[in-house]
DNA sequence: GCCAACGTTGGC
DNA sequence: GCCAACGTTGGC
């Protein structure tokens, strides 16, 4: 069981959209980034968890939790020519993109935002990538520590 | 394999 | 809207 951090544009998907979704449960599509790529297709298992982050929005910061309920397979978006997210050198025989299933389990009644998390960024958060000045990356991967931690400020 | 140019992310 | 930081592309 791992954890993980994963970041939305809420004007695209954010919480409330996984929310009404059918079983609070829908793929997260759309990562076009090899090194995300990478963990959503080799490092993902059923039963991990994450939280759903909340980017490029009035107040960035961390939303709830999401369960893992389908580990990584091909992203559908990716041969779909209608799609954003449409790439032409993804095909079903070699697909280059992939996703996995989550299941909203819990929405916090507050934003954990990105301002409270650096407060911490050099006691009980030192090292969180997502602190990492430059970082871009849509998926980190947690340390329990820094998982219980935040919960803890839930 | 280098690296300049370009595109994207995401906080502010 | 700005811009720093980073990723990707493509010529050489």
């Amino acid at each position: 069981m791992k954890y993980w951090l994963m970041k939305s544009e809420p004007s695209v998907f954010g919480i409330d959209a996984l929310s009404a979704a059918a079983k609070k449960t829908s793929p997260w599509d759309g990562v076009r980034n090899y090194q995300a790529r990478n963990m959503l297709r080799d490092q993902f298992t059923i039963g991990d968890q994450a939280f759903f982050y909340h980017s490029s929005c009035k107040e960035p910061g961390i939303v709830g939790i999401v369960n893992v309920v389908k580990a990584g397979y091909p992203d559908f978006t990716a041969l779909n020519p209608k799609d954003s997210h449409y790439d032409p050198t993804s095909t079903p025989e070699n697909p280059r993109w992939y996703m996995v299933d989550v299941c909203l389990k819990e929405h916090f009644k507050r934003v954990i935002s990105l301002d409270e998390l650096r407060r911490h960024e050099s006691k009980e958060l030192s090292g969180m990538l997502l602190l990492r000045r430059g970082n871009r990356l849509s998926i980190t991967p947690l340390v329990t520590a820094h998982w219980q931690f935040i919960v803890s400020l839930v």
